[in-house]
DNA sequence: AGACGTTTCAAACATGCGCTTGAACAATCG
DNA sequence: CGATTGTTCAAGCGCATGTTTGAAACGTCT
């Protein structure tokens, strides 16, 4: 057995691996069991346990590979955008800071991906466990803080505390409107077919619209002080 | 046995209804088991199925009636948001159409109720089943298109996709914060202490002056042709 | 070829779950 | 009082799940 070391070429365990993303991505988390896993993978069901040790490790293996690839891919657009607004002296713009965050979950050549990650936080949200908590700590969090940094200096008319609050409450739009699109079609049945989520150039239009008009007002209670959140192309 | 004309009297059906809707908000949905909820509530455990034929049923009884009270409350909201505006001759609000939404999640008079409907809506969207369903379309579907209805009225600058979308995003934001707020405690953890949802004051200023930003400008992707959301006290 | 470590497999095991059962108990009514 | 009906209880059934097992198959090195 070999539970260290572990060879990635090796056919059984990234057929494995392969097939709990797939799986993950259609059924949910708790909808895999590891017996309908290893059927559809082709591989027996102690195989599973034999690589992975035990589901667990499987499913935090799995989701840590998938926040990794994201963190990755946000982490690169931030830096373009620091890059961009430094050469020409400015400070970034809120709409590009939003981009950065929202293609790394909307992407029409890796879809399965935001629809993953919103499985691991809905999960962590409304059951924690052990490995999902690892995950958001050791993978995410630490963006989360670096994204925050970026986005503090795009949009400076917003308080420590209102960065964070704004942060949170993008990331939970964006994760809650993943999951409609997967599951439960509420928009569309609701709207008539006028929004669809599934229309990837929609869906990214209308979710960065919202979430750079919300980074807007200074706060919301008091007067009019809001200005218009962007004034560039 | 008595499934049907059930006396919401009886002394051991309340019992488990309390407590149910008690541990659903603390442990999450497939937290609770009917072994520990009848032990706790100091019945036998035969006696869940008897008063409520199954689990499900017992489970699709309680989140109805969160879901009942809720909409309830911000029905009364829009129709005094209505009538006030009217009678001064103007639209409503943004402000106080956000409002109405949030107050009901948000409420230090019944804090649970929000949790609970969150957990409602992430299960749903994590693992939609027959009484999730059932309790979306038949009890907040509903609530969703009157809501619009006034949304629409209050920021009339917004396509009817838009709207859609905006309140699909909008719902999503108070969701996750809500979960947040209960079981992660991550924003708290990221912010130092700054960003604190266990303050309910905090929370609802948060969320509202978020929500009623988000409504800004009529698109995200044109001109600065956002106005300020709101111009009243 | 033979030996030895690695990987695969069918089968069984252990556990926790929702639910049922049949008897005991309680309450109501003729 | 007895009978009937409504309610509670301890025990256990059936099932699905993650996990273990011991042997067979495979690969590789001498």
């Amino acid at each position: 057995m070999r539970l260290n070391n572990r060879p990635r070429s090796g056919d059984t365990t990234t057929a494995i691996l392969n097939v709990a993303e797939e799986m993950f991505a259609e059924h949910g988390i708790d909808g895999v069991t590891t017996r309908a896993l290893s059927e559809r993978a082709g591989v027996n069901m102690a195989a599973v346990n034999y690589h992975f040790g035990n589901k667990d490790n499987l499913t935090l293996e799995v989701f840590r590979d998938v926040a990794r690839r994201t963190v990755e891919r946000r982490l690169a657009s931030l830096a373009r955008i620091e890059a961009e607004a430094e050469t020409e002296g400015r400070a970034p713009y809120p709409r590009d800071v939003v981009e950065a965050l929202v293609d790394a979950y909307v992407n029409e050549d890796s879809p399965r991906t935001g629809i993953l990650l919103a499985h691991l936080v809905l999960q962590h949200r409304v059951r924690p466990t052990e490995w999902t908590r690892a995950i958001v700590r050791e993978e995410l969090d630490g963006f989360a803080v670096r994204y925050m940094e970026v986005l503090h200096r795009a949009v400076p008319h917003l308080s420590e505390r209102q960065l964070h609050w704004r942060y949170h409450l993008m990331v939970g739009a964006v994760m809650m409107s993943l999951s409609d699109q997967r599951s439960d079609g509420r928009m569309g049945r609701l709207s008539g077919g006028v929004a669809d989520p599934q229309d990837f150039n929609q869906f990214k239009e209308e979710l960065v619209a919202f979430l750079t008009a919300s980074l807007g007002g200074p706060d919301g209670s008091g007067a009019g002080g809001a200005r218009p959140v962007r004034e560039d192309t």
